[in-house]
RNA sequence: GGCGAUGUAGCUCAGUUGGUUAGAGCGGGCGUUUCAUACGCGCUAGGUCCGUGGUUCGAAUCCACGCAUCGCCA
């Protein structure tokens, strides 16, 4: 590796308004990989992420759950953090945005740029969609004066406003795009950015009066500093703040001290924002535009990746497939998610996170590739014939298999190299698995098996020899994307932990023979365990989630106005930051009041089965569940009943079941009882259960039956 | 509407500067092995390479127009 520049990798910082999901977890392994690779490479490198917690839509989702706004942040910003550490992503500092170090530094920023003469204070009138945190052109507001992304009203605003000279900068941002050719990729989005400030850049708008949950404007605490400038500012903010990046010496606080210092920001550094296509214009223009306004070097690259949609459908929770990846990273191990995140979509487009797919991928590449190629030669020939040693190569009895096998090994290693170098994460997968098939067809040419006999021993050990090599080699290829795996396969075979260290490259493209003989192999299981049916079957109900849900969906689409699909798929409904779920507003539909008059007093006595049939109870699907706040009884449950949108079902049962441990769980509810609220929610429906004493069970029907068919 | 991209086997995609019978992985089908995690290996898919017209001795590959999908246009 040439190029020793410290390298400092970011993932967006999470807007907490939301939930950890998919999305979150795919920018974040992205990051990682990044950072990973740069460090197996030798390049000292360091990762920042965090969380963006400031933001009327915070404070306003805050008020709703009856809880001060740095309270609510609070709670959320560790589920990130956790969020991080479930997927084996490792940063070096974890940055909030209500930090005592970061809201200083956006002050002193500020400060700079006012120095600069590029604020200055005018008055803003326009549309303001406060799910969106964004003001609104009224070509873009929808009838009604909705707001085009989140649905929701816009508001009508008019406040003094700060503004930032951006017009003064579109020749500086030009030339600088022009003088950095890769500063955004993929190319398309390059291209996109730079149309854009071609076409002119209006100054824009950084503060607000209309709320006050943020940082203060120095000077006038009336107003409050644009989300969008504070949480970029957090890249500066988690590299030691502004003060490191003064040639004066720095005063930040200790106590918030980072590893992270200002050498891996250009131009001592190179710097590598990992960001969603959605926020990519604020990183790719108006932050570049602040720093060369405060006289710090711009980034030296923002890399755009695509949106996810899930099984085919845009993940939202009104839809009812929002998709943590805790459970998934749970079932399968991190390193198989964080595989299939990146095998299947190429950076920059969009993709699809498909849970049959996952388990595809798991079954026929993780299991049967590479763990059943460990497997074979590890278990039945090193451990139980070469007594568990690695044996040593013989030269003398080389065939033309060793060495196609050893062309493979370097040719793959070369093209997963050349992929990770240009974050084509997938075609670096692409490249290691075929490798993995080359040896695998290796070892059936070679048929080892059939070399059991003392005199065969040596031609036995140099094929295994062979093999192991491989193994070692791949343990270095895949490091990036599966981390706890590569461990474990060195492990496996005796070999020491991959330790980054500065100036060292691991690389093991031209290294054929650094295997020493002699290590001791021990293979306590299976790399990647084939999956039991039962975890597969854990996997059904969400299929069967999706199928109902684009049956359903199909119908009333139809029926709908045009433009209702696909196009709001686009903006802020999705993945890195800011998703706005729609609020999961109560449909009434199906629990109608039919069924209604309460009557209690039939409770014991014999009822008709014309009674019975009134009760509608029907196989319902447990797609979310959550605590409900101030409560520790409730759970709110989100429950798919064949119906267009999934039930809120509120139940008393958190005693007995974490949230988690419900979510794609087949359970009987009744579908037509009379709404009703506890503690402010709504409830449509009612979970079945049995309750003994001290223990309480939900009843599961014993057949895979989709959601909504009727129990009798 | 403006600018840009994409459209190749059931699915996901490769296809270099235009050149003999258009490829890979998965799925499906057939066969085979038995070291291994019911795993591996081999064979097999008869696909209008979106459509039409054009350039050319010859185009999935170049040009034009059209259709579809998608992205950016504060």
């Amino acid at each position: 590796m040439q190029d020793l520049k410290p390298l400092l990798v970011t993932t967006p910082i999470f807007y907490v308004n939301d939930r950890p999901h998919i999305g979150h977890a795919y920018a974040a392994t992205i990051a990682d990989v990044c950072r990973r690779y740069a460090q197996l490479r030798g390049r000292p490198a360091c990762m920042v992420t965090g969380t963006d917690e400031h933001g009327q839509k915070v404070a306003e989702r805050a008020k709703s759950e009856g809880l001060l706004p740095q309270e609510f942040v609070d709670r959320m910003a560790p589920r990130f953090r956790d969020m991080a550490a479930t997927l084996g992503v490792g940063f070096d500092h974890f940055i909030r945005t209500t930090d005592a170090r970061h809201r200083e530094t956006v002050a002193r920023l500020w400060q700079r740029l006012v120095n600069q003469g590029d604020i200055y204070l005018g008055s803003y009138e326009g549309w303001y969609s406060v799910s969106e945190e964004t003001f609104l052109t009224e070509k873009e507001l929808l009838e009604g004066n909705l707001c085009p992304y989140s649905k929701q009203p816009a508001r009508r605003v008019s406040e003094p406003s700060y503004f930032f000279r951006l017009s003064a900068y579109q020749d500086r941002l030009l030339d600088f795009y022009r003088t950095h050719p890769d500063f955004i990729l993929p190319k398309g989005r390059y291209t996109e950015m730079v149309r854009f400030v071609e076409g002119g850049l209006r100054d824009l708008s950084v503060s607000r009066t209309s709320f006050r949950w943020g940082i203060g404007v120095p000077g006038a605490p009336e107003h409050v500093i644009y989300v969008w400038l504070d949480a970029l500012v957090n890249y500066l903010s988690a590299i030691g703040g502004l003060t490191l990046c003064d040639k004066h010496k720095a005063n930040t606080a200790a106590s918030e001290a980072s590893p992270v210092t200002s050498a891996f920001w250009p131009p001592t550094g190179e710097s590598l924002h990992v960001v969603g296509k959605d926020i990519l214009r604020f990183h790719a223009i108006y932050w570049p535009a602040f720093l060369m306004s405060a006289g710090i070097e711009p980034p030296t690259r923002i890399l755009a990746h695509g949106w996810l949609t899930v099984d085919g459908e845009k993940m939202s929770k009104s839809r009812g497939n929002f998709v943590p990846p805790e459970p998934l990273a749970q079932l399968l191990g991190e390193d198989a998610l964080r595989y299939c995140l990146l095998r299947d979509i190429a950076l920059g487009s969009d993709g699809d996170f498909s849970h049959e797919r996952l388990l595809d991928r798991y079954q026929s590449e993780l299991a049967s590739g590479l763990g059943n190629l460990a497997s074979r030669i590890l278990v039945s020939l090193v451990q139980k014939v070469l007594g568990g040693a690695v044996p040593a190569p013989a030269p003398t009895l080389d065939t033309d298999a060793e060495k196609a096998l050893r062309a493979a090994a370097a040719r793959c290693a070369r093209a997963a190299r050349t992929a990770y170098e240009e974050y084509t994460f997938h075609r670096a997968i692409e490249a290691i698995w075929e490798l993995v098939a080359e040896t695998n067809r290796y070892v059936d040419k070679r048929a080892p098996w059939t070399l059991k006999a003392p005199e065969e021993r040596a031609e036995l050990g140099h094929i295994c020899y062979h093999v192991l090599e491989v193994l070692r080699i791949v343990s270095v290829l895949v490091s990036p994307v599966m981390p706890r795996k590569a461990g474990e396969l060195r492990e496996m075979m005796g070999l020491p932990p991959l330790t980054p260290t500065p100036r060292l490259d691991f690389w093991p493209e031209d290294s054929w023979g650094g295997l020493q003989a002699g290590l001791k192999v021990n293979v306590k299981h299976g790399l990647f365990p084939r999956l039991e049916t039962a975890v597969i079957s854990q996997f059904r109900p969400d299929n069967a989630i999706a199928a109902a849900i684009s049956q359903n969906a199909a119908a009333p689409a139809a029926a709908a106005p045009k433009g209702e699909k696909p196009m709001n798929a686009n903006a802020a409904d999705t993945l890195a930051q800011r998703t706005t779920a729609k609020p999961a507003v109560s449909t009434q539909q199906g629990a109608s009041g039919s069924a209604a008059k309460d009557t209690e007093e039939a409770m014991s006595a014999l009822i008709d089965f014309d009674d019975f049939a009134k009760v509608d109870l029907r196989v319902g699907r447990v797609i979310s569940a959550e605590a409900l706040p101030k409560s520790d009884k409730l759970l709110r449950l989100k429950v798919d009943i064949g119906e267009t949108e999934p039930r809120q079902i509120i139940a008393g049962i958190r005693a007995f079941y974490a949230p988690e441990a419900l979510v794609g769980q087949a359970l009987l509810v009744v579908a037509n009882l009379k709404p009703r609220k506890m503690m402010g929610e709504i409830s449509q429906g009612m979970v079945l259960a049995v309750k003994d004493g001290t223990r309480l069970g939900v009843l599961n029907p014993t057949i895979d039956a989709p959601p909504g068919t009727r129990a009798s």
